[in-house]
DNA sequence: AGAATGATCCTCT
DNA sequence: GAGGATCATTCTC
């Protein structure tokens, strides 16, 4: 998914961004991925066919977007955590009210906002609009660094090394 | 630059 | 009833 544009269509606009970090939430040994415990009402989606979208809401506050990746009835997905916006950066701006560039969807629960992704986005469609993966214009960019480290802010599982980000990137949420 | 805190609510036990 | 795949703000150094 790093280098490839997530795009949404919305009432409001259109808004899309470059995808420069993400973490894998894997099926085997993996005590923080949501459906390590088998499935409930909130991680169904992560058991159905790849290319979905499984969002749940964090916090009280924000919401957080994964892309399911294996197949039916395997629960994994990768939690996508840093864009550097693209297109609609003066929608983003004004959902996210603040200016900066670098800070309009740098970490999972700010990039929600910009893109104006909710729980009526999960399960949807990620290969169709609204809400979809793309080739990033002029394409992937097969240069740039990739940094392999651990997750953010998760305490089960620390040691494992399953979160990705392209090293030359501002949106980037922690180094 | 890093630590602490509060906002606030859904989900699962 | 407890805790969480977060963020913005305020504090202390």
């Amino acid at each position: 998914l790093l280098g490839k544009l997530l795009v949404h269509e919305t009432s409001e606009g259109v808004t899309s961004g470059i995808i420069v970090e993400a973490e894998a939430y894997v099926s085997r040994n993996d005590p923080a991925n949501h459906a390590s415990r088998g499935r409930t009402g909130r991680n169904w989606p992560m058991f159905g066919p790849p290319g979905f979208a499984y969002v749940y809401f964090i916090y009280g506050f924000y919401h957080c977007l994964n892309a399911v990746c294996e197949r039916e009835g395997v629960p994994e997905a990768v939690l996508i955590r840093g864009l550097e916006p693209v297109e609609g950066i003066e929608l983003m701006r004004r959902r996210r009210g603040v200016a900066k560039l670098r800070d309009l969807a740098r970490g999972p629960g700010r990039l929600t906002v910009a893109m104006g992704i909710t729980l009526e986005q999960n399960a949807s469609d990620l290969t169709t609009p609204p809400l979809y993966l793309a080739e990033a214009p002029g394409g992937l960019d097969q240069h740039r660094p990739v940094v392999r480290t651990t997750r953010v802010g998760v305490v089960a599982a620390k040691g494992r090394k399953l979160r990705w980000y392209l090293a030359d990137s501002e949106c980037v949420s922690k180094r």
